[in-house]
DNA sequence: ACAATCG
DNA sequence: CCGCCGATTGT
C-alpha cells in the first residue's frame, strides 16, 4: 500500500470528525498525521512502528493507526465514524468545493444525503436557501457533480496499470502454449480508459478455467467469446477468446473505432495475416504503433511512409522540472541527483522548485534561492561530469508576470512557467495570461498548460493554436507533464505543436525519487502525440542542452 | 499566504 | 448600498 493511500485515509477520519464536531486539537492532529504520512520519504508500508513513531508528528497511537490501515485498510475509530455516516455524505466530501463544515449544513439542514439529491436541489435553486452557500457556490458545486458524473467509469490508466499487469503476468504463466496480448484502449496507452482489455488464442472454456483459477472476488461472466469480470477499483477487464485469427483480431480490437473505419475504406475486409506488420502491409501502409492507432492522421502517414520514429524511454537522457525539500518535494537535493544519476543513468537534472508566491507550497525566497545554489553548485562538483540544472517552477501570476525579477530570472539555467492560483479563468483570460508568460524573454518551458487533474479537475479553457503559435514564434518548449493525473499538454495537441517546430519536454514534475518514474507514463502519451527524441528537449544529450540553454540567453 | 465567496 | 470582517475552501 502507498502512503497516499494510508494518508487519504487518515485525510478522512479529520474530516468525518470535523463533521461530527469532535475535538478541534483531535481533527487537526489527524488532519496533520495525514499531511505528514504524504510527505513521509520512505514508503511506511515496509517501515518499523519505531522508524514511524520517530518521525515529527507522528506518535506511538499514529504509527499504531498506520500498520492497521495498512494491513486492513482503516482503523477502529475510522470504522466507527464511517458506519454511522450515510455513502452519500463521504460522497460529498469529495466533490471540489465541498468540506466537512459544508457537508454538514447540506446533511442536517437541507437534509440531504446523496450527491443524486445534491444535484437536483441545485437545479431547483434550493442550495442557496442555505447558510453559507449563494448562487456562485450552487453553481460551482453543480460543474463539480457534472464533471464528476462525466468520469463515472473511467479509471486512470496508472492505476490500473499494476493490476492490469499482474492479470497479465498470472494468465501468462497458465497459457503459455497460447498467445496472449493486451489490446484495445490499454494496448493503445490512453490516459485514461473504461476497460482493459486482453486477447488471446486459447479456446473459450481454457481461458475461463485460467481466470478461473485467478483468485477474485469480483464474479466472471462468459459471452461468446468474452470473458469479463473486474478488479479491485471495480475496473472491468475483457478477455477475447480468438481461435479464428489471432493477429487480425488482435488489430482489430486495439484501433479506435476511427481507426479501424480508416482502414476499412481502403479494403472492405480486414486481410488475414500472421501478425499485425503483415495485415498492414497487406493494406499498402507501414506498420503503425498501437498508441498511435487513435484515428488522426496515421493511416496516411503509414501509407506515404511517413510516420515518426516513436520516443522510447530509453531515448531520455536528463529530467527537468522536479522539486526537493527546498519547497514542496520529500527527498533531498542531494538524493534526487544521486537517484538521477545512479539508479536512472541520466546525464543531468533540473531542479525546479516553487517560487515565492507558491507559499502554500513553501516556494523560495531570494535568499533561499541563493542557498540552494551553493548546494547545486557544491554537488555539481562532487557528481561531474552529472549536472544539475538551476532552474525554477515560477508561477505565472494572474496577470501574466513571472515571480521574480528579471535580474534573478536572468540567474536561472532555465525557467518553467506554470499557473498555481486563480484557476477559474475563461479562455479568454487564461489565453491572454499564458501568452504573456509565454513571450517573458526568461520563459524556457510552459509547464502544464492547461491545470488539468485527470477525472478530478477540469483545466481552464484555451485557444490552444494560439498558444502554441505563440510558443513557435517565442522558442517556448512546452511540457508534457508525465504525473499520471496530468498528462499536459494533452497528446491530441502534440501533432500541432510538432507541425510548427515546438520542442516538447516529458517532465516529470517529482516530488520525490521514485517520482523520476513518472516520465514512463509521459513517454507514453508523447508516442501517442506522435513525438520523437530529436524533438523532446529532455532527450538532448547534456552537450547539446547544455548549448540550447545557452543558445536562449 | 492568498483569492473567491458569502453572511 | 458599499465595503470590511470572519469563515470556508482550494492552491
Amino acid at each position: 500500500m502507498d502512503n497516499k493511500t494510508i494518508a487519504r485515509a487518515f485525510k478522512l477520519c479529520g474530516q468525518l470528525m470535523e463533521l461530527y464536531n469532535e475535538n478541534p486539537f483531535r481533527t487537526k492532529a489527524m488532519a496533520s498525521a495525514s499531511f505528514k504520512i504524504d510527505k513521509l520519504p520512505f514508503s511506511a508500508d515496509n517501515a518499523s512502528l519505531e522508524e514511524l513513531s520517530a518521525q515529527q508528528g507522528i506518535g506511538k497511537s499514529t504509527a499504531e493507526k498506520i500498520k492497521q490501515v495498512i494491513t486492513t485498510g482503516s482503523f477502529p475509530e475510522l470504522d466507527e465514524l464511517i458506519a454511522k455516516t450515510p455513502v452519500g455524505i463521504i460522497e460529498m466530501l469529495k466533490i471540489k468545493g465541498l468540506g466537512p463544515k459544508k457537508v454538514q449544513i447540506i446533511w442536517n439542514d437541507l437534509e440531504i444525503e446523496s450527491v443524486g439529491e445534491l444535484y437536483y436541489a441545485c437545479n431547483e435553486n434550493r442550495l442557496i436557501e442555505a447558510k453559507g452557500f449563494g448562487l456562485k457556490t450552487q453553481e460551482d458545486i453543480k460543474k463539480s457533480i457534472e464533471f464528476a458524473m462525466d468520469n463515472q467509469g473511467w479509471f486512470l490508466y496508472a492505476k490500473v496499470l499494476p493490476f492490469a499487469d499482474k492479470i497479465f503476468s498470472s494468465l501468462q504463466n497458465i497459457l503459455h502454449a497460447n498467445q496472449l496480448s493486451f489490446t484495445g484502449e490499454f494496448r493503445r496507452k490512453c490516459e485514461v480508459l473504461q476497460q482493459v482489455e486482453l486477447i488471446s488464442d486459447a479456446p473459450t472454456s481454457i481461458l475461463e478455467e485460467a481466470i478461473g483459477s485467478l483468485k477474485f472476488e469480483s464474479q466472471i461472466q462468459t459471452i461468446d467469446n468474452k470473458i469479463s469480470f473486474t478488479d479491485e477499483n471495480a475496473c472491468p477487464f475483457i478477455v477475447y477468446s480468438s481461435t479464428e485469427n489471432f493477429a487480425k483480431d488482435l488489430l482489430i480490437t486495439t484501433g479506435s473505432s476511427t481507426h479501424i473505419e480508416l482502414l476499412t475504406s481502403i479494403v472492405n475486409e480486414i486481410p488475414h495475416g500472421t501478425d499485425e506488420n503483415e495485415i498492414y502491409k497487406k493494406l499498402g501502409l507501414a506498420y503503425i504503433e498501437p498508441e498511435l492507432r487513435e484515428g488522426l492522421d496515421e493511416v496516411d502517414l503509414a501509407k506515404q511512409n511517413k510516420l515518426p520514429q516513436l520516443i522510447t524511454y530509453e531515448d531520455l537522457k536528463g529530467t527537468l522540472h522536479n522539486h526537493t525539500t527546498y519547497s514542496d518535494g520529500v527527498h533531498s537535493l542531494a538524493e534526487m541527483a544521486r537517484y538521477s544519476k545512479e539508479e536512472l543513468g541520466l546525464e543531468y537534472l533540473g531542479i525546479c522548485d516553487h517560487s515565492k508566491t507558491a507559499v502554500y507550497a513553501n516556494g523560495l525566497s531570494v535568499e533561499r534561492l541563493e542557498q540552494q545554489w551553493a548546494d547545486i553548485e557544491n554537488l555539481n562538483s562532487q557528481l561531474a561530469p552529472f549536472k544539475i540544472f538551476k532552474g525554477i517552477e515560477s508561477d505565472i501570476l494572474s496577470d501574466g508576470s513571472l515571480d521574480y525579477s528579471d535580474e534573478i530570472l536572468s540567474k536561472f539555467d532555465f525557467v518553467v512557467a506554470s499557473v498555481h492560483s486563480n484557476l477559474k479563468m475563461d479562455e479568454e483570460k487564461a489565453t491572454a495570461r499564458l501568452l504573456k508568460a509565454i513571450e517573458n524573454p526568461y520563459t524556457t518551458i510552459l509547464g502544464h498548460p492547461t491545470g488539468r487533474l485527470l477525472l478530478s479537475r477540469a483545466g481552464y479553457p484555451l485557444d490552444f493554436k494560439k498558444i502554441i503559435d505563440a510558443c513557435a514564434a517565442n522558442k517556448v518548449v512546452i511540457e508534457i507533464n508525465a504525473n499520471p493525473l496530468r498528462l499536459d499538454l494533452d497528446w491530441r495537441w502534440h501533432r500541432y505543436a510538432l507541425e510548427k517546430g515546438v520542442l516538447l519536454s516529458i517532465n516529470p514534475d517529482a516530488h520525490r525519487t521514485e517520482g523520476l518514474l513518472d516520465m514512463q507514463y509521459g513517454v507514453f502519451v508523447g508516442r501517442k502525440g506522435g513525438l520523437s527524441l530529436d524533438k523532446c528537449l529532455n532527450a538532448f544529450s547534456l552537450e547539446q542542452i547544455t548549448s540550447y540553454f545557452n543558445s536562449k540567453k
